[in-house]
DNA sequence: CGGAAGATTGATAACTCTCAAAAATAGTGG
DNA sequence: CCACTATTTTTGAGAGTTATCAATCTTCCG
């Protein structure tokens, strides 16, 4: 938690481009260069991005132009979708990875353990989306998935999926950068579990998890949301104690800011909880294909 | 700081791949999945994987058999690279995104800052790392990268980079496995900021740096490195505080594990380090391409 | 040599954790 | 539909990492 206080002068001229040599020690340079928008309230309240039905088109139609073909295609893909029950892995140290699971609705997550017990969340999945497309070219998972709520799920074999991307250029690159956008998703949670304080990274996490799940029209339309997840998960997410997420929760709902119970969650007060969370939605802003 | 104590029978026979439903319920059946491969001191003292110069090979040849046409495009990319000092910003907010820097010799990072200040590190670039392959489809970058020593740095336009992985079949699935390799590090970052305590942070921190140098050569006989950090660097590294980096290196020096001095650092016992850390070297585990 | 950056130290505060138990909720079977 | 159990949430008290603040010492570098 440092904070640079440093009058220092900031050299905003010398671009990164510019091959000048720097005499600047090290830190200098690299701290004032923090220039953020205006911190604005998320516009979680905008439609989601299609009425499509289906999720995955739902979700990459914001990466990439699809055109009536694909559509077809990730149609057939997600023809029949199975049900699972929460808790059912999908991913684990030892799974063959020959297949690719799809959220067609419902909730999981991505999470290590480590020797002693303690778990560390790394993302949620949410409809739409693939787990885990890193796994693809990998032989051995490096983490598992669960589902954390009961949920419709499509089992994609991992060779259909090569073939139809291997036909499908657009979707391939959509999924490029649907996997670009999980990496930008994760490294603003080392972000939030590393510099944040409890009330910070509650509400950070949950101004995430309300644009995310806006996108695909899960967020209804009084403002409320499904979040299957328990106090232990949120614990887990954030890096704080169970008990600690608890008092954390009881400030943020005595503050007026959320309502939370029945595994559903309600942002009374966006902006103010965005506020709180210093939660700057550029990190989720999807950049179509420029190709 | 959750342990998983509980006693109840594990599942381990239903594979993610069936079909039956679970009944029990969600944490039951995610969190004792750990079955950690036993935790072995890590095998640095091996000889970088090739003697090769240029350090791009060397990388990119951990991950996918490169021809020697292969090599001969990428000798010709970093034929001429450019001294830059420490501190040297290659990539922030409002870069233009029209080339890519390779590392040759020294050492940057990736990071994020908050409105506060404070700084979180989410990455070291070592030789022959790309900076920043993610960027290549962004059109705003969603973090800063900055050189933490005097580099050597190859400056690659994105238009002479796309080329070549579009006659370079080979050359650009080792970059996407490269890329996920970044990503399996990010997910142990997390883990590590999340989870650890301080001393098992710095260690874990350590026996990375440590293995990933040594694949690229940087590691002398003596089994030192240099680390070009300072405290407060290793600070935001690890989400803790100079002064306590500092009190946790002092410590680990008290105990015989490591010597830190001018920029370098030698491990003294990596057996011993590694279990401190808890470190398990499996998440940088190279899994040539299977295609 | 002299100033600046970095490392170290001491004392104190505080956020977060631990432990343990009670209350509330959800889930299951009769 | 109720009883019963397991899970989850909530509370309290106290401890402990880790943070804060500020000063000193050391090292680096022009």
């Amino acid at each position: 938690m440092l904070r640079y206080t440093g009058s220092t002068a900031i050299d905003y001229s010398s671009s990164p481009n510019c091959e000048n040599v720097g005499t600047d020690a090290a830190d200098v340079i690299i701290r004032p260069e923090f220039n953020r928008n205006q911190l604005s309230p998320f516009s979680v309240h905008a439609r989601p991005c299609s009425t499509r039905q289906n999720p995955l088109v739902r979700k990459l139609e914001q990466f990439s132009r699809l055109e009536q073909g694909d559509i077809q295609s990730l149609d057939k893909l997600v023809a029949s979708p199975k049900a699972m029950r929460a808790g059912q892995l999908l991913v684990h140290e030892s799974s063959v990875l020959d297949e690719v699971y799809l959220i067609v609705q419902g909730m999981g997550c991505r999470y290590k353990l480590l020797p002693g017990g303690e778990r560390q969340i790394l993302g949620y999945l949410i409809p739409g989306d693939l787990c885990d497309i890193h796994f693809i070219t990998l032989t051995k998972p490096d983490h598992s998935v669960a589902l954390v709520s009961d949920s419709q799920v499509v089992k994609i074999p991992t060779q259909k999926l090569n073939a139809l991307l291997a036909n499908n250029p657009r979707i391939e690159r959509a999924l490029s950068l649907a996997a670009l956008h999980d990496i930008a998703i994760l490294r603003e949670w080392l972000l939030n579990v590393g510099q944040r304080n409890a009330l910070q990274k509650l509400s950070h996490f949950f101004c995430e998890m309300m644009l995310r799940l806006s996108r695909v029209g899960q967020v209804a339309d009084d403002g409320s949301f499904e979040l299957p997840i328990n106090q232990m998960a949120l614990a887990d997410t954030t890096g704080l104690t169970p008990v600690h997420i608890n008092r954390t929760l009881q400030r943020l709902r005595s503050d007026g800011l959320i309502r939370l119970g029945q595994r559903r969650l309600y942002i009374i007060d966006t902006t103010r909880l965005a506020a709180i969370a210093g939660f700057d939605d550029s990190y989720l802003q999807i950049n179509q294909c420029r190709r």
